[in-house]
RNA sequence: GGCCCGGUGGUGCAGUCGGUUAGCACGCCAGCCUGUCACGCUGGAGGUCGACGGUUCGAGUCCGUUCCGGGUCGCCA
């Protein structure tokens, strides 16, 4: 029968001394000092305690227990003879009386030492996620994250959003991803998705006349991941606000986030609320991303007018897009690194110049830019010791090359990067279309449930004319905390002939909205208020709060990159009964 | 699917120009040690160097193919 503890392992303190106590907990180590005198350390969740063994019987009991057994130890506090300072409960030590085996850890080889796990390959760390998590420093990012999200909880209570869940077993939701699907028994043939975002609940809710709903909500999309982006589901903050502006919930957010970051964060800088508001075309000029890592002090210029004339290759009719520092001390070798790693994360290449001593441009292109040097020196406000990258191509290509370029010099060269901070900042104004790529047509840029900016006016002053429609934007607006998406929200299209017409902007009309969003075109024809919403990543929030780069850090059981969960082993084959029951035949041609 | 990086005892890494017995740290096992706390000391076990094929007298090392993992582009908000 297990006896109840007295104490954690993380309490017991010198003011405790002569108490009788009993711990339990993981046998983290043993010190043998002496041939019938050696100190146990016993680990919970609250922390460590020391067990000291000084009598024959002890040493007996404990001899051959294998580390990271759980036992239980009942015993007398003693203040200890050589104290560590280093240790909450240092001054102390435990003196046992009973020793109890309770969950005997069978292997004397573990896959990885407990308290090194994060040095571990990552697969063996999947698996064994278990014992992973028993790592101090790998679990209190766990609790962080329990942390954050009661808080986020009591925030958004307080504000008197009500927090609503919203069926996982739903209809696809049109939001681009790839969706998860499940087989319907009832229906052969026929399939539920999980959600990608309770987009179109929430938004009945506000029909519904909720007035302000929020909800920790796991959302599923069916697309690879990278660093900071989990496969498979991720958890965001969704919420939404009935007759609210865009004004209403930028507010809302900075009110609710800011102090989560003040509290939690790995750093004390937080951007002060507003955070400042940046057009999305801005950003794409200055940072060459809608995503700006604000710590960098660097900016983008277009130098496309002052390279005109150049004979270099890639600069004819292009757009060319540079970055430019001043006292540049590194070399080729650091250079040459610099264009190949923009070249691996963006798939395109760039070039380079430098001025030396003399104000002349010299090594990289700049053979070809002779011509151009004063343009160029009154535009980038060069001097002797400047170092300028270069991207050119088709705007948006070199927008984003420059804006990788930005981040890894301004991260490389010193004294540009202010890291330690969260620096915030809204991204507006998001254009509601774009030309596709592929299709060369008109396309939604990004939801097409939101609500244009200008109304119905707007779309039918720039119907048939391709160039005013790409100048409409959407009330559509990102968070951005040191270069990453941390939410994404917009003011809806309430109205079911504005999302008709906006439909038809893209070649697709009534029908398409219909069988788009059934509901929610219905729900709308009954009255709908104006309402808007956004939704925070709490995978991405609690990674920035933490300070790791990898999002598998803050999840408590994540699956690797190719989305298997090494430690359940899913996914997995199932049996044909299984199959059956679901209508499935697998084609065995794809095994 | 493309590109980049990686794969060497349980874990993390080193391994030069291709050369004889694959090295180091941690962990594990045994022994010693009565104040350790990243305990220490002595000794020991543990490897088909991701897989297959090739070049060679000889391959962890060079070449080809392939598998696996991470990063990235595509994709995704």
């Amino acid at each position: 029968m297990f006896q109840s503890r007295t104490h954690t392992c993380g309490e017991l303190r010198l003011c405790d001394a002569g108490k009788s106590v009993t711990l339990a907990g993981w046998l983290e180590n043993v010190r043998e000092v002496g041939a019938n005198f050696a100190f146990l350390v016993l680990r919970d969740y609250y922390g460590t305690t020391q067990v000291v063994v000084e009598t024959e019987e002890m040493m007996r009991i404990i001899k051959g227990v294998n580390k990271e057994t759980t036992i239980q130890v009942a015993g007398t506090v003693r203040e200890r003879e050589s104290k560590n300072s280093k240790q909450a409960t240092g001054e102390i030590e435990i003196v046992p009386s009973e020793i109890k085996i309770l969950g005997k850890c069978r292997h004397n080889q573990l896959p990885f030492e407990i308290n090194k796990s994060k040095d571990a390959d990552e697969n063996t760390r999947l698996k064994y996620r278990y014992l992973d998590l028993r790592n101090p420093a790998v679990k209190q990012n766990i609790i962080l994250r329990c942390q954050v999200v009661a808080a986020i909880r009591a925030a958004m209570t307080q504000k008197g959003f009500l927090e609503i869940t919203t069926p996982i077993l739903t209809a696809s939701s049109p939001e681009g991803a790839r969706d998860y699907l499940v087989p319907a028994r009832n229906h052969p043939g026929k399939f539920y998705a999980l959600p990608q975002a309770p987009q179109q609940f929430k938004q009945l809710l506000m029909t519904s006349g909720f007035d302000r709903y929020f909800q920790i909500a796991p959302c599923f999309r069916d697309e690879d991941a990278r660093a900071d982006r989990t496969p498979g589901e991720f958890y965001q903050l969704d919420m939404e606000m009935a007759f609210a502006s865009q004004n209403d919930v930028l507010t809302t957010l900075e009110e609710v986030l800011r102090p989560i970051f003040c509290q939690f964060g790995k750093y004390r800088r937080v951007s002060q609320a507003p955070f400042i508001r940046i057009p999305f075309n801005e950003a794409m000029e200055r940072y060459g991303s809608d995503k700006p890592d604000l710590r960098i002090d660097l900016e983008v210029r277009d130098i496309t007018a002052e390279v005109a004339g150049s004979e270099f290759g890639p600069f004819q009719n292009a757009t060319v897009k540079a970055v430019s520092v001043d006292n540049f001390t590194e070399g080729r070798k650091w250079i040459d690194k610099l264009l190949a790693d923009v070249e691996v994360q963006t798939g395109n290449k760039c070039c380079w110049f430098k001025v030396d001593e003399n104000g002349e441009l010299t090594g990289g292109i700049s053979k070809f830019l002779t011509e151009q040097k004063a343009s160029l020196a009154e535009k980038l406000g060069l001097k002797p010791g400047s170092f300028v990258c270069m991207a050119a191509g088709k705007k948006l290509a070199a927008q984003k090359t420059a804006g990788v370029i930005r981040n890894m010099m301004g991260k490389r060269i010193p004294g540009h990067f202010d890291e330690e901070q969260y620096a915030m900042c809204w991204i507006v104004d998001f254009p509601m279309y774009e030309m596709g790529e592929e299709s060369g047509e008109l396309e939604f840029c990004h939801n097409p449930f939101s609500m244009p900016q200008g109304g119905m006016q707007a779309l039918l002053d720039a119907e048939g004319d391709t160039e005013k429609l790409l100048a409409i934007n959407a009330d559509q607006y990102d968070l951005v905390v040191n270069g990453y998406e941390s939410a994404s929200g917009a003011v809806r299209n309430h109205d079911p002939e504005i999302m008709v017409k906006a439909f038809q902007m893209v070649g697709l009309g009534e029908e398409d909205v219909k069988a788009k969003f059934p509901a929610m075109y219905n729900a709308f024809t009954y009255g709908a208020p104006p309402h808007a919403g956004a939704a925070p990543g709490i995978d991405r929030i609690v990674m920035l709060l933490c300070g790791e780069e990898s999002i598998r850090e803050v999840i408590t059981f994540p699956m690797n990159k190719t989305a298997q969960d090494l430690m359940m082993d899913a996914p997995t084959a199932v049996s044909q009964k299984q199959l059956d029951d679901v209508h499935i035949l697998i084609n065995e041609a794809h095994l």
